[in-house]
DNA sequence: TGGCAAATGTAGCAATGGCTACGGATAGTG
DNA sequence: CACTATCCGTAGCCATTGCTACATTTGCCA
């Protein structure tokens, strides 16, 4: 029984430091995607992106700036460093993959779409 | 393209309450999972399983206990009330479904056990 | 150029979930 | 009964991520 115990609770295990680095993947893929898309990125272009004020965007890109993953310049739009276009483009990958994971699975596509944004982050390398 | 950000944005709303109810649907599965598993389910239990301090499991329990999730007395093991006995069934039942899902495609088991811990809260009804 | 609207930034609050340190409760054992 | 080990609760710290309210900057247009 206790085997069973430890054994489970390696997925819940580092909660907080993960989701740091998950919140800093989705940013660093969201400013990508709407740079491409837009040419920019504004703070308010990722708080509409992810539904929340643009308050806690700018909290956001303030520390992914001091990690080095965004240009930030007060009213100015917000870029990609080397570090964070390569951070977005092995996101972006993984992201890709699970979706094709989840459409040859015969999920229609709108659901799968969706679904992965949530999945993305739990998904092991042999997966 | 406005639609594209619209639509995008629909995962990551509500992260918050979202967050806290994830919390909740983790913690009344291991509360059932336990008191199958040891005929009681003690803070200290609850907190090897999720790999954290006691603390952290007290302070959630207190939280699910004005919930009214679970029973809870001073130094005494955690029971679930109905409301949290229906929850763990719920959650049991979805999170069973998802490692079938996985399973049914040749992810193998240990992977798929673990990868469903992570995943099950991202799946929508359709998939 | 003046002024307004939109975009950002700052201050400060709340909830959640990590932690350590310390103290009280409980239960088992001699 | 007393002791000791284990369990649990409380105090108090930190980081993250929400928010509102208010201040500031920018950019555009009359």
């Amino acid at each position: 029984m206790k085997d069973k115990i430890k054994a489970r609770s390696v997925p819940f295990s580092q909660t907080r430091s993960r989701h740091a680095s998950e919140t800093a993947e989705d940013y660093v893929e969201a400013v990508m995607e709407l740079i491409e898309e837009k040419g920019e990125c504004r703070v308010l272009d990722l708080a509409r992106y992810f539904n929340v004020s643009h308050v806690t965007v700018s909290r956001i890109v303030k520390r992914l700036y001091e990690e080095k993953l965004l240009y930030t310049q007060p009213y100015k739009p917000v870029e990609l460093t080397p570090k964070g276009t390569s951070l977005a483009k092995k996101v972006k990958e993984r992201h890709a993959i699970v979706l094709d994971f989840l459409l040859e699975l015969g999920v229609d596509k709108a659901n799968a779409y969706i679904d992965s944004e949530g999945i993305e982050h739990h998904v092991g390398p042999s997966t």
